[in-house]
DNA sequence: GCCAACGTTGGC
DNA sequence: GCCAACGTTGGC
C-alpha cells in the first residue's frame, strides 16, 4: 500500500469533476518520470488530488487507485500509460501549498522540492501529517 | 503575465 | 553521449 499525489490544472480536470464522475482515467500524463510513478501505483493504493494554477495551489482531496497501468487511449505512443481512480473523500478544510512549505515536517515533500513533477510519491508521515493538518483547522 | 526550474530535443 | 537551446509547467 502505496501512498501518492497527483497534480491537475482544475481548467484542465477539477476535483469538482472528479467528484460528480466518480471515476475517471487519468491520462495525458507525458513525463518520464510521472509515467515510471503511475507504472508503480496498484489497485488500492490512494491519491492526493492537488489543483494547481487557479486560485490558491492546494491539496483538495483524496482519490483511489482502482485499475493498474495500461495504455493511454488518447495517444498511440506505448510509451505512455494511464490508470483509473475513483473519487473517495473531500479535504475540508483543503491544504493549501503555502501552509504545506510553512510546516517543517514536510520540506522533503516531492510537492515542494520537485514541484513540476505531476505524479509523485508520498510517503506515510507525509500522508497523515496533511490529514492532520486539514482535520485541526 | 513573468520568470525560474527543469525536462526534452537535437546538433555535434 | 554531451550540452546548449528551447519549450513547458506552475508559483507568484
Amino acid at each position: 500500500m502505496q501512498y501518492w499525489l497527483i497534480k491537475s490544472d482544475p481548467e484542465t480536470y477539477s476535483f469538482e469533476r472528479m467528484k460528480k464522475e466518480k471515476t475517471t482515467f487519468w491520462e495525458g500524463v507525458r513525463n518520464y518520470a510521472a509515467r515510471n510513478n503511475l507504472k508503480a501505483m496498484k489497485k488500492g493504493d490512494l491519491c492526493f488530488f492537488y489543483e494547481s494554477m487557479n486560485g490558491e495551489p492546494s491539496i483538495v482531496g483524496t482519490v483511489k487507485i482502482t485499475k493498474e497501468h495500461y495504455q493511454d487511449p488518447t495517444t498511440d505512443e506505448t510509451a505512455w500509460v494511464c490508470v483509473d481512480v475513483t473519487y473517495q473523500s473531500t479535504l475540508k478544510p483543503t491544504v493549501t501549498l503555502k501552509e504545506i512549505k510553512a510546516n517543517p515536517k514536510l520540506t522533503q515533500m516531492a510537492l515542494v522540492r520537485l514541484s513540476r513533477l505531476s505524479v509523485q510519491p508520498v510517503t506515510e508521515e507525509e500522508w497523515e501529517e496533511v490529514l492532520q493538518m486539514s482535520s485541526k483547522k
